[in-house]
DNA sequence: CTGTTAGCGCTTTCAA
DNA sequence: TTGAAAGCGCTAACAG
């Protein structure tokens, strides 16, 4: 049982294949022929050989898409953006996971190139030189989701807003001793923009207050056994750097019978269902990440039929949601 | 891009194509134009075509995957599995979701087909005559991860067995009023094999029991909101038919001051990070999510490279962990 | 060992 | 409008 070619369509309805062809790509074919054709592609749910399509023309219908890892909802919301957006395209998406090494990205997106995808979405660790020279080298449009470098096309949440409209909660409450909890900075993986604006935004309108921080990973266990060491610096508000870090420490301090915010107030990036049932409600920054995965596709497919080779960044919205978990000191 | 093709190497060593192209396949190739090969493509940069090449060979190195949903960690675990098999097989992966509908699943399989995939791994919604007459028209192997269906391939995890396990414990401990909080069963898309193996060892078992029975989904919010109706019907355990379902039942009743386990035993299916931060430590069964995918991709690879087409049935193990959720009632 | 010869399934002139 | 024919770059008999 081999599979139908445009040969097996054409021979249906007594016509060339090149016919066929020509319906497929749009061309002249008779009202008469078109129905037939379409008929008798539909009784055969015959679609088109695309290695052999693309050794003739010039597009896969394939979208790389490079990933640090897989096993995040954070990472599997942006994959279902990007999904959904191919699927409306026609699109189809080639996944390689690069494990955190950047040695490894650089060569999935190579192999992808070499696969003949029309485009690459990169959700990468760091941009180095090699980066550059590469997408430089390969002729198909790049886009990166998780950084930013002039020289290239980035698409990213604007994490910097999402420190400032934080920060600018707290501070309006006045909250003057605040423990950011961060994930260490040595991580390349992240974005350090959240932290950057928030500090920011007390540098320049706050006085007398004092900022501490701490650092964990992307586990909520790490953020859990850091408990202890938290409530011992006594800050007036914790900020968590991630959901995972939020949930956690929800957890930690309901079971040692802190109150929030009576006793410790908590603001978080992030939110997640779980999260969503703790109480009281956390003061949060949310993030669309459906909408970056659908953004950087929308994006690229862009590139890929225009052939526009321009660098550009976007930087997608965050939504600030206010819950019960800030004391408002006066 | 490289315009290079193996005619070019083949003119310049002044040699045929063939020869070129045995020396890229580990062919015979005399070791003097073994080395004038070489030199040439180390020279010139060539990469073989991709498109080409498959066009001819027959075998794509692409492995299809269809997925009910894509943001769903046991889901996004899974595919782990199967990426990381792939990689060290040199295969690439290619997804398609099908949104809980079994008709575009049929398509997605079908079209997965027509781009040339070597192999499919589908996570079904449920195995209809439909999937059948496919599987046996299309060539290529398919095999299912969520299903069982005596004509077809298919790797699951031992749900009836995690059933049984869990129902033996609760046995053990004396508890004869049961409450079980699964899917709603009209989900194709759940196994029933946990309730099964449950109401199965109990029936066989115990006698002057009484397990009555509550739906839910799969979202948090539906079984937290369902906290109430649960307490009212005072069951000695609960059973929770997913990690979500416990986790947003823990949260509940920890918030409604329910003593787990002196007012209420729970035992539950799956597990994650946010659940074993909670107290006390649930009672569950584990399942190896990545061990399925890789179980299902090395099964299906050696299929394509054996071609063998007959069918089996593989049940993966699961582990009973437990708690202190369980009273032991004597 | 090597070259010749056929295609793989599709697009694309070019005549008709 | 349509069909014939010529490849795209590569692999795989087959004969030498």
């Amino acid at each position: 049982m081999s599979k139908i070619t445009i040969q097996d369509i054409a021979n249906m309805c007594n016509i060339s294949k090149s016919s066929v062809s020509r319906y497929l790509n749009g061309g002249y074919v008779s009202e008469q022929n078109r129905q037939k054709i379409k008929e008798a592609i539909e009784q055969t749910g015959f679609e088109t050989n695309f290695f052999a399509k693309r050794l003739k023309s010039k597009k896969s219908g394939l979208l790389g898409v490079v990933l640090p890892k897989m096993d995040s909802l954070v990472i599997s919301t942006i994959l279902m953006g990007i999904n959904n957006v191919c699927e409306d395209n026609n699109y189809s998406i080639l996944i390689k996971t690069s494990n955190f090494d950047t040695k490894k990205e650089l060569q999935n997106i190579n192999s992808l190139y070499n696969q003949g995808v029309d485009g690459i979405i990169v959700y990468s660790l760091d941009i180095t030189q090699e980066h550059i020279e590469l997408v430089n080298k390969i002729s198909i449009p790049v886009v990166f989701i998780n950084n930013n470098h002039k020289d290239l096309d980035c698409i990213n949440i604007d994490d910097y807003t999402a420190g400032r409209l934080l920060a600018e909660y707290f501070y309006n409450n006045n909250h003057k001793d605040i423990l950011f909890l961060g994930i260490v900075e040595k991580n390349k993986y992240i974005r350090p923009g959240r932290k950057i604006g928030f500090y920011e935004y007390y540098q320049e309108n706050a006085t007398d207050y004092k900022i501490r921080s701490l650092e964990t990973d992307f586990s909520l266990r790490n953020a859990y056994d850091m408990g202890n060491d938290i409530i011992n610096l006594k800050p007036s508000a914790v900020i968590c750097g991630t959901e995972h870090i939020t949930t956690a420490l929800m957890i930690y301090l309901k079971q040692h019978n802190i109150n929030i915010p009576e006793d410790i107030s908590i603001g978080g990036f992030g939110d997640s269902d779980a999260l969503s049932l703790l109480k009281p409600e956390v003061t949060t920054m949310k993030f669309d990440y459906e909408g970056l995965g659908k953004s950087a596709t929308e994006y690229i497919l862009n590139k890929i039929f225009n052939r526009s080779m321009d660098k550009n960044k976007i930087s997608l919205p965050v939504f600030f949601k206010e819950g019960q978990s800030v004391k408002k000191i006066s």
